[in-house]
DNA sequence: TCATATTAGTTAATATTATTAACTAAAGTT
DNA sequence: AACTTTAGTTAATAATATTAACTAATATGA
C-alpha cells in the first residue's frame, strides 16, 4: 500500500528529476549544483541529502535515464516503422539517434562522450543500459539474417577479424549464426554513427556540412547497404 | 634580449604547463586546482594569478597544447614514412592518430570530447589548430589525386551529396579539384575515425573487441580501400 | 488518544574551490 | 641612491559539497 508520506516523497523526488534534466540540458552538468537545486525548491542545501546521497549518485540517476529516455526513442522509431524491411528500420532507428541526440545534446554527451567526474561507466547498471540499447540494433540484424532479408557479407579472411571477442568469432556466436564478418560490420557502423553525431555535437562539422540531416541520411544509406540491406 | 627575470618567469610558466599536464593526464581536467597547483609549485594560490588570468585561461592553453602535441604526432608520422605512397602514409598517420589518443585519454578527450566547461570551441585560435590537423588529411588525399594515385569514387548523384558547404560543392573548390563525391568520403572517414577511437577510450568496445589495435588498424584499411588508395 | 518513532526539513559548521584587494620584499632601472 | 616593476604574500569573499545536531511535523502502535 502507497502511503501518503511516500507519494510526497515520490513527487519530490520527481521534482528533483525534472528541474535537474532541465538545468543540464540547458546550461550542461557543470552548472547543476546542490544549492541551485535546492534554492529552485524553496529548501536548503542540506535538505537535498534526504534524497540523495550525493550529487554523484543524483548525476548517476540522471545519466540512467538519459540512457533509457534515448533507448525508448529507438524503440518507438522500431516499433511505429510502417515498414518490415530491416534496412527501413534500421534507417529508421538511426534517424531517431540523431535527433535524439541533437535534441538533447547535453544528456547525450553525459552518457555518450567523456564520462562526468565521480561517474564509473564500468558500474553494472550503466552497463545493462548499454547492452539494451546495442540489442535493439543486434536483434534487427540476427532476425533478418535468420530470415534471409541480408545480402551475406563478403567473408574476409578470417584470420584478419581474430580481434574480435573469443565467443563472437565461432561461427555459432551469442548473437545467433552471423558471421564473425557482419559482427565487424556492425561494430564499424555503430562507431562511424557514433562518430558522425559527436562531430556534429561538437561542431567540427560545421565548415563542411552545410545540411547535417541530410549529410546524416546519406551517410546511414550507404551504411545500411555496406550491411547488406536495401532502404527502400 | 632576454633578461634573467623573463628567463625565470618562462621556467615557471613551463613548469605550471608540465604540472598540469601530468595532472590531467593521470586525473582528469577535473583534478586540475588552482590551488593543487600551486601547493605543488611551494606558493600561495594567489600566486599563479601572476601568470594566469583564470583557471580557464590555463585550461585553454593545455588544451592548445594539447591539440599541437597531436598534430605533430601526425605530421612525425607521415614525414618518417618511408613509402610514398598515400595509402601507406594515410595508415600511418592513423596509427599514430590512435597511438596519441590511447595514451593521452584525458588529454584527447579535453579536445575532441565535450567541451570543458569555460572553454570556448568557437575561439579562433582552436579554431586554427583543428583546422590545421584538417589539413593533414587533406593534403595527402589532394596530392594524391592530382598525380592519379587515386581510384575516383564512384560519382554518386550530385543531388544527393548537396549537403556540402558551398564552396565544397563545385568542381573546382578550395580543395583543389577533388570531387564532391571524395570529399564526402573524406569526412565520412574522419567520423569512421573519431568514433572507434571514441568507443575505444569510453571503454564502449571492450565487450566485443579483444585486439582493439587490430580492429583499428583493419578498419583503416578498409577505409583506405574505400578512398581508393592502396595500403601496401 | 497518547506516547513513541520516523521523517523532512532546519541552522550551524567545515573544508574546499576560484578569485580579488592590499601589501611586502626583492630585482631591475635610471 | 631613488624609483619602478614584479613575484610573491596575507586577508578576505563568495561559491561549492557535505556533515552534525536539532526541530517540528507526520505516522504508528498501545
Amino acid at each position: 500500500m502507497i502511503t501518503r508520506r511516500e507519494r510526497i516523497r515520490q513527487m519530490t523526488l520527481d521534482e528533483i528529476k525534472v528541474l535537474s534534466w532541465e538545468t543540464v540540458s540547458k546550461n550542461g552538468i557543470d552548472k547543476l549544483t546542490v544549492n541551485g537545486l535546492a534554492k529552485q525548491m524553496g529548501m536548503t542545501p542540506p535538505g537535498f541529502y534526504r534524497y540523495y546521497k550525493s550529487r554523484d549518485a543524483l548525476i548517476k540517476d540522471l545519466i540512467l535515464d538519459a540512457y533509457a529516455s534515448f533507448r525508448t526513442a529507438l524503440e518507438t522509431a522500431r516499433d511505429t516503422c510502417p515498414s518490415k524491411q530491416p534496412g527501413i528500420i534500421l534507417c529508421r532507428i538511426f534517424t531517431a539517434y540523431r535527433k535524439w541526440a541533437i535534441d538533447n545534446p547535453n544528456m547525450f554527451t553525459l552518457f555518450a562522450g567523456r564520462p562526468v567526474y565521480g561517474f564509473d561507466p564500468s558500474d553494472d547498471q550503466v552497463k545493462r543500459e548499454a547492452e539494451k540499447v546495442y540489442t535493439i540494433f543486434i536483434d534487427i540484424y540476427q532476425n533478418a539474417w535468420e530470415m534471409d532479408q541480408v545480402v551475406p557479407p563478403e567473408t574476409t579472411d578470417l584470420e584478419k577479424i581474430s580481434y574480435l571477442s573469443k565467443g563472437l568469432s565461432s561461427a555459432k556466436n551469442e548473437f545467433g549464426n552471423i558471421p564473425p564478418e557482419s559482427i565487424r560490420a556492425l561494430i564499424n557502423g555503430a562507431c562511424l554513427v557514433h562518430g558522425m553525431i559527436s562531430m556534429e555535437i561538437s561542431g567540427r562539422l560545421e565548415p563542411f556540412i552545410q545540411d547535417k540531416a541530410g549529410f546524416f541520411d546519406h551517410q546511414i544509406r550507404e551504411l545500411i547497404h555496406r550491411l547488406g540491406m536495401e532502404t527502400e
